[in-house]
RNA sequence: GUCCCCAUCGUCUAGCCAGGUCCAGGACACCGGCCUUUCACGCCGGCGACACGGGUUCGAAUCCCGUUGGGGACGCCA
């Protein structure tokens, strides 16, 4: 059992393909099975090595290891050429010498008389050879049809009046995309073909190709498209699409993976899954037959999730790109691991993480100037200063003993504990929300914290 | 235009294949409350769907037909 993911590499990986990667892998996974991974880059003019290297990069994020390859096309095109003329030989496929002009007339008829604009099949009898210009042509059956088993989907049947005799081999000596997938899929052993929806109607055409080459016909399943909020096909307009997007927006892979299994792959009500449950749990008859549209929000709250579960020496190490984006370039990793716990709850990407980190980073966080002229105001001198007092008696380590400190000064000052704690939280990290803050204290240590002190006490007074 | 596929809360979906236990369950989002030193987290509650029309049946979200809507394909792109 194999299955494969073959991205042609004219741009980067996006949430559908990454999606059909991920059910490829797992099924491969699930069953003990091998998971191939081909480039299709028939096409010289709009393969790219950037865009490899960003496919590569978005399956190695996401952890989807493959266990043959990479394959590329381009660098099999003699053995395409012996299938085309094993298929010549055969009488399987013919030379077709109709100019791109005549194609398009006859398109257009077709398409006037209300029908579908196929190729009227010109050339299939006249025995002709290769010339300038000159293209090979399947020959197709014209009647029956072409039916499977669709592993998603179920029965599907095209009747064989409906396909025409698609090129395989263009004037410029090159495989078309139908042919090479055929010979690859057969010389790769590939048993199970996992592809988008988009995939349907070719299916028969190459079905019909596995047949004109002796070779057997692999299980196919098709999985429905991903649409973006306005219900079309998920593109560009609709913001990030790309993997590396979401890498970039603070998104963990576990997130990403977790996201895009449920996106059309059900086991129950369940709704969070580690790689290792969807490799025990994943199966396609559990995957839906319609589209789905791809929602942030959700992903914004599966990304939360793994965020509280990640280890926090793992996230000290994926941050550093999200401080420095702010500003934050040299820091203490040791007051970042130890901040870590207690805001990441209120965090729902890296992103944010960063913002929520800063202030415990840099040596004097910004004021936010709203929060500022709230509480760092005079008539908190008081509060302030005692607090002052009791962090140089007590220390940070003792947090019951702080907290019942707090309690009775707040007593005694006649306010409640939050008129104690906000001018104290504004003057640590120049903030209304943080964690807890005794917490807050023990994160900055003594000296941080008597220093933050004294600094908004200077400004108050300036 | 032709062919193919699809159709449950705003969104992801369970249920459908083996009709009754579904005046339809879960999750996200949203709204309200509780908790509370702030902000979150958490907990409790609320809002909210079987596209429409026929048929089969004692009984249909589940089976059949049609309609409508959506998507995909129809290339010397993949």
């Amino acid at each position: 059992m194999r299955t494969r993911f073959p991205p042609s590499p004219t741009g980067a990986l996006h949430l559908g393909g990454a999606r059909t990667a991920l059910f490829n892998w797992l099924f491969a996974r699930h069953h003990g099975g091998e998971f191939v991974f081909r480039l299709e880059d028939t096409d010289r003019e709009r393969s790219r090595d950037e865009h490899v290297d960003s496919i590569m990069g978005a399956m190695d994020w996401l952890g989807l290891d493959w266990d043959q390859g990479p394959f590329y096309q381009s660098q099999r095109f003699d053995r395409y050429r012996q299938a085309i003329q094993q298929m010549l030989d055969s009488g399987r496929a013919y030379w077709c010498h109709c100019p791109p002009e005549r194609l398009d007339q006859v398109r257009q008829e077709a398409l006037a008389k209300g029908g579908k604009p196929m190729y009227d099949g010109h050339c299939r009898e006249l025995g002709l050879g290769p010339a300038p210009g000159a293209v090979v042509r399947f020959r197709g059956p014209n009647s029956g049809d072409t039916a499977w088993k669709d592993l998603i989907k179920g029965p599907i049947s095209f009747a064989n009046s409906e396909l025409d005799d698609l090129v395989i081999l263009r004037s410029d000596g090159s495989p078309t995309y139908h042919l090479a997938v055929v010979v690859d899929d057969v010389d790769m052993g590939i048993s199970h073909v996992i592809r988008g929806d988009d995939h349907v109607s070719n299916t028969p055409r190459q079905i019909l190709l596995y047949q004109a080459l002796d070779s057997p016909v692999p299980q196919f399943g098709h999985v429905p498209m991903i649409l973006g909020p306005d219900k079309t096909k998920l593109s560009k307009r609709h913001g990030a699409t790309a993997v590396v997007d979401y890498r970039e927006l603070g998104y963990l892979p576990e997130a990403m993976l977790n996201c895009l299994a449920r996106l059309g792959w059900s086991h129950g009500d369940q709704e969070i899954f580690s790689r290792q449950e969807l490799v025990e749990l994943f199966n396609l008859e559990a995957v839906g037959r319609g589209a789905a549209v791809f929602d942030v929000d959700k992903l914004n709250h599966l990304n939360a999730h793994w965020l509280q579960q990640a280890d926090p020496q793992r996230l000290a190490d994926l941050l550093p790109p999200f401080l420095a984006a702010r500003g934050v370039n040299a820091f203490d990793r040791a007051t970042l691991v130890k901040a870590i716990p207690e805001i990441r709850p209120r965090t729902k990407t890296l992103v944010e993480l960063a913002d929520w980190a800063e202030p415990y980073l840099v040596e004097a966080p910004a004021i936010d100037p709203k929060a500022g002229a709230k509480f760092l105001v005079s008539a908190n001198r008081p509060v302030l200063e005692r607090v002052r007092g009791l962090v140089a008696e007590l220390g940070v380590e003792a947090p019951e003993a702080m907290e019942e400190a707090f309690r009775q000064l707040a007593e005694e000052l006649g306010v409640k504990l939050g008129g104690v704690a906000q001018p104290v939280r504004v003057a640590l990290v120049g903030r209304t929300a943080s964690p807890g803050i005794f917490e807050v204290l023990a994160i900055l240590g003594r000296e941080r914290s008597l220093a933050r002190l004294d600094r908004a006490l200077s400004a108050i007074q300036g």
